[in-house]
DNA sequence: AAGCTTAGACTTTTT
DNA sequence: GTCTAAGCTT
């Protein structure tokens, strides 16, 4: 239990220990954030305050989600198999399978991805006859998840002329029609479930009852209806404890739909009276960090928070002016030559930018110097377009009256299958009100046609794997599709049967990971609902090769939550970063500012920053003022360096023994028992302080003392001897 | 029905 | 400059 503690800061401590009650961590970058989620976790649940059944843990990505995992595990000697630890998404998905008939939904519904919604929504215009000219998919897809993130079904949206009353009619068509396919948005995932906890009391004082600590990381990040979602969940009687941890200052994805102002409503509505701040700062030298702060201080509307660090100042800030992109990158190439002759690691270095646009000059660059590098960004695995398709095939046998998948692949590999007979199948379907798959038959053509056959096709796959183990039935339908045999004959076609076998081999881990969890199956097919569920949530890696030591290229939006040596900022120009589309509007303005301030904070030792007079954008030559960005970096923490750029490196003092500030491991041991009957974990009253928690012990006898952590009042250490303390329930 | 050519767009992105 | 998507030809 001490070893657990025992490397926390003050504040860390702070917050691990707080006494049961609503907490708002302002979590600095680099502050140890993700070390405080988990330790709380495993502090709670090593003191037995709780049971692992009463902690839900929700995180943004799956990668953070498996990493509170992996931490967890290396820190309790429990299985944190059973604990509920996941994506917003993710868990939404949990719920809504196991209450589908509450939330009226079929046991197998599909997930569709953005790229799915989009295509459906296309789809339903097509169907519709609506001019895709006045109602662009792509906007109605946005317009659609605002809506849901607002928590707005069709007939709750004002309308306030015929356009808009338009816009909402489609809204409502496309419910219809996901519906009556059986699928499912990501918007619709938070939604449903939200409506699910809402309407029905029983189910939601279930798990109001089961969830003690609800833990949120990345809180800034969220949106309305998740913010409500949290609210809903917390707020049974009594109500859970909300412990959420996030940083306003890096608050980069607005445009998706994220609500920085949650961070103060909760503070509000929750009456969190200590909020408590991680300011230290265990990742970069002082330079680095008094220039985020710098840059930082100039937006407005923040909660407050100023970075410092032990560490020493530093390296000085570079900065480059360079004539055009390419000779940007030239630099760039020359400085990170320099830098792999003082040793350092390739991988160790990051080359950002701001937008994707930017990496192909830089590209260039790297291969001509021959320097390996590694671009982060791109279609993940299972946005591939043979991965699709066959996951298409795959959803037919799972959910026959998915339309999105039935139209992706009833031509695909083309079996003369056109538009003309899609569009009067489409067309009867509209008719009947049933699935494309199901109007099939209602056509009356022999049952010889093409279409028929392809029916056929479908319904013998199921048939023929409702009992065949999850890998040997993917690898089957693959063979049965002619999707493998098409790959072979195309030309360029090697990789995506790579990709294809690669599939087969996620099936069986996945198979793998399900048995483990020896969760019994009741339906045929139900692991592959399952897989098909896992395949649209996660979509993957963006790449896989990671062994190679090789510079680092990524949007800073990428860069988040990451950390390296050296790293470069390129592109610092007004129009590029601040992006030009965010510069009207004030709140755009800070969201580009947030993200300056990401990048800064990425770097350890080294920061680099440049930009161009000139640059190539869109096939036009531009030329932009510096950022604005650069002018609010105080002078002395920074050095220019204007062309002709001074050869020769600085050389030496750059390496320097790594800080151990971040040793992992602790060893939780049981609750110890103290005289009184008290215990660490415990808690108890005092007449000044209030409530707090026991979280240390020493001494024996007369001597024996206890600290202990009263939240607002802080953690001080008290003699049992002397102190009355009383313990609670 | 399938392949080829040309016109348009084009921050950031996870689920 | 490069990718996608729609339109045109065969």
């Amino acid at each position: 239990m001490s070893d657990l503690l025992a490397k926390l800061n003050t504040e860390q401590l702070q917050a691990v220990t707080l006494p049961p009650q609503h907490a708002l961590i302002l979590a600095g970058a680099g502050s140890g954030k993700t070390r405080v989620l988990t330790t709380r976790i495993a502090w709670l649940l090593s003191t037995g305050q709780c049971d692992p059944a009463a902690i839900l843990a929700v995180t943004f990505t799956n990668k953070a989600a498996k990493e509170m995992h992996a931490r967890l595990g290396a820190l309790l000697p429990i299985n944190t198999r059973g604990m509920w630890i996941g994506t917003f998404h993710g868990l939404c998905n949990r719920l809504l399978r196991a209450h589908h008939r509450d939330a009226g939904l079929p046991q197998l519904f599909q997930i569709l991805d953005s790229a799915d919604q989009l295509a459906a929504i296309k789809r339903l215009l097509k169907a519709l006859n609506v001019d895709d000219e006045k109602f662009p998919p792509r906007e109605l897809q946005h317009f659609i998840n605002a809506q849901k993130e607002a928590g707005l079904r069709p007939a709750a949206v004002d309308v306030w002329d015929d356009y808009s009353r338009r816009r909402v009619e489609l809204y409502q068509e496309y419910e219809t029609q996901c519906q009556r396919e059986s699928v499912v948005d990501f918007a619709e995932l938070l939604l449903r479930t939200f409506e699910l906890l809402e309407r029905n009391e029983p189910v939601r004082r279930h798990y109001q009852r089961r969830f003690r600590h609800i833990l949120v990381d990345e809180f800034q990040d969220t949106n309305r209806l998740q913010y409500r979602w949290l609210k809903l969940l917390a707020g049974g009687e009594p109500p859970a404890c909300l412990f959420c941890v996030g940083d306003d200052d890096q608050s980069i994805y607005r445009f998706r739909g994220a609500e920085v102002g949650n961070m103060r409503d909760f503070e509000r509505e929750f009456q969190v009276t200590g909020v408590i701040r991680l300011e230290q700062n265990y990742r970069s030298h002082g330079n680095i960090l008094d220039a985020a702060n710098a840059i930082i201080r100039n937006n407005s509307a923040r909660l407050g928070k100023n970075l410092w660090t032990e560490a020493g100042a530093g390296e000085p800030i570079r900065i480059f002016e360079a004539f055009s992109d390419s000779d940007e990158a030239r630099w760039v190439v020359d400085e990170i030559q320099q830098l792999v002759r003082d040793g350092a690691l390739r991988a160790d270095i990051a080359l950002l930018y701001r937008s994707n646009a930017q990496s192909r000059v830089l590209e260039h660059a790297l291969f001509s110097a021959g320097i390996p590098y590694r671009v982060y960004g791109g279609l993940r695995f299972f946005e591939r377009q043979e991965i699709k398709h066959a996951l298409a095939y795959l959803r037919l046998i799972a959910n026959p009256d998915d339309d999105t998948a039935f139209a992706r692949v009833v031509n695909f590999p083309t079996r003369g299958i056109g538009a003309r007979s899609i569009e009067a199948l489409q067309d009867a379907a509209r008719t009947w009100s049933t699935s494309l798959y199901a109007t099939v038959p209602h056509l009356g053509g022999k049952p010889g046609t093409v279409l028929a056959q392809f029916v056929r096709l479908i319904e013998e796959l199921r048939r023929e794997t409702a009992r065949l183990p999850l890998p040997e039935l993917v690898d089957h339908v693959l063979d049965r599709s002619t999707l493998r045999d098409h790959y072979k004959s195309e030309k360029e076609g090697r990789e995506r049967l790579e990709n294809l076998d690669e599939l087969i081999a996620a099936a069986a881990n996945f198979t793998a990971e399900a048995q483990a969890g020896a969760e019994a199956l009741a339906a045929d097919h139900a692991l592959l609902a399952d897989f098909l569920a896992h395949a649209s949530l996660e979509a993957g890696e963006h790449q896989a090769d990671q062994g190679m030591d090789a510079v680092q290229l990524m949007t800073v939006h990428a860069a988040k939550g990451l950390e390296f040596d050296a790293v470069f900022v390129s592109g610092l120009e007004e129009g590029l970063f601040p992006h030009e589309n965010s510069i009207l509007e004030s709140e755009g303005l800070e969201e580009e500012r947030r993200l300056m301030y990401v990048a800064v904070t990425r770097a350890r030792q080294r920061l680099y920053l440049s930009f161009a007079q000139s640059r190539m954008l869109h096939g036009q030559t531009r030329c932009n003022l510096r950022s604005r960005f650069l002018e609010e970096i105080p002078a002395p923490l920074a050095r220019w360096l204007t062309p002709p750029k001074p050869r020769g490196g600085p050389g030496g003092g750059y390496y320097e023994p790594p800080r151990g500030a971040f040793a992992p491991r602790a060893q939780p041991a049981a609750a110890q028992a103290l005289p009184g009957g008290l215990r660490v974990g415990q808690l108890v009253r005092h007449a000044r302080f209030g409530t707090g928690v026991i979280i240390a012990a020493e001494g024996s006898g007369s001597d024996a003392r206890v600290q202990i952590n009263f939240g607002d009042a802080g953690i001080k250490w008290l003699l049992l001897g002397v102190a009355k303390l009383e313990a609670c329930a």
